[in-house]
DNA sequence: GACGATACGGAACGGTGTTCCGGTTAGCAA
DNA sequence: TTGCTAACCGGAACACCGTTCCGTATCGTC
């Protein structure tokens, strides 16, 4: 959650540019705002003024514009920082926990995820030319994600095995929906009830 | 379409308040800005500068911020007012033209303002609690209209009876929608071939 | 350590929504 | 007709926002 996710967003984007390396200055501005920016939208939605943002990543007006000179550049890199950021932290959840345990923990985090993206759907669909890629990078991260979570709980005997990798991708979304306003746990309590029943087609039936 | 609507929208609003008379002065800054405003919109999206609708409708920006408080309450009173002046071209349309040819040319005008009202979808659908009552005035207004002009043709033998108000209102209003860019005159040679449909079923035959 | 390339910060600019208030006007009563 | 007052008008003024620009600071390298 807290750890910087240093690698930069190329898979989705039009690759084949020389990608130079960043001086480290401004991979640490880059990386403040995008943090910064996070924080903002998700608190006062992504028409939150500019320099809210750029007060919180301490950092200069001018800063911003030349890292991402259009909003939806901005809007774009978060999202893409935040997929990542949900999609990296299957691998520490998948060595604390069992199978089962680390795929119910993981999408509750990625319901997390969802959640704080409701405010971004209208931006989303825009026709903006710099969201078109989002969808596919979206699928292309957590697609495998979540496949070898499947996977290994599945071979592990704790879940069915008949399940399709993007249909729970698309329930556990759909579960966030209602929520709206009303957080009162709903959302958790949803998946925890979906993911019980994926342990209930299991072979090897285990009573919790 | 030019002519001055003076009638104030009261159906559909919270009814019951005092509606005190305006000045005579006040009259005219609304009725001015309400057409400004229809214009501009038309022309620059419902986000125009407030300073381009002050200054087409020869005002100041205190007199529009006294009338209308908010923006929606500027763009839901213009809704009302077009609806307005569309739904009271019918009964001159009926006056002028048999009951066959009123309905066909009326049909064109609500086309008309249906095609206008394409930049408003996104604000309507704001949650706003201003634009609640619009849906509702939409129909209340519209559908006597309607109605009229379908009643009196049918009962002129000019066209079939079967036809409800509503569909035909659902049916003008999509016609309209795959139009967007290309204005060559296609939507008004469907309704034209829409109201030929209608004729066809007609009880007493004639051959146009 | 020195030096060019690169990046930074924040003042400044143009544009926008909104408020405020001195001057004007409409409507009414004498 | 005249005079009075509440209601209304206009636009200057204010606050805020996105965006640009450029003198200064920092980085990476020789």
């Amino acid at each position: 959650m807290s750890e910087e996710t240093t690698r930069e967003a190329d898979a989705g984007a039009a690759e084949g540019q020389p990608r130079k390396r960043l001086r480290a200055d401004a991979q640490r501005s880059t990386d403040a705002l995008l943090t910064a920016a996070a924080e903002v939208f998700a608190t006062s939605g992504v028409d939150a003024p500019v320099r809210e943002i750029t007060a919180k990543a301490g950092v200069g007006a001018g800063t911003l514009y030349r890292h991402f000179p259009q909003r939806s550049d901005l809007i774009a890199a978060v999202f893409r920082h935040e997929v990542d950021a949900c999609a990296d932290s299957a691998p520490s959840l998948a060595a604390r926990y069992g199978p089962a345990e680390a795929l119910a923990k993981w999408l509750q985090r990625f319901a997390g995820f969802i959640a704080t993206k409701r405010g971004l759907s209208a931006a989303l669909h825009s026709g903006d030319p710099a969201y078109d890629t989002l969808p596919s990078y979206f699928q292309q991260r957590f697609m495998p994600v979540l496949g070898a979570l499947l996977d290994s709980a599945a071979k592990a005997g704790e879940i069915r095995s008949d399940v399709d990798p993007e249909d729970l991708l698309v329930a556990t979304r759909n579960l966030t929906l209602p929520a709206q306003e009303d957080d009162n746990g709903h959302t958790p309590r949803m998946i925890a009830l979906l993911v019980d029943g994926l342990r209930y087609g299991a072979p090897a039936r285990e009573t919790r």
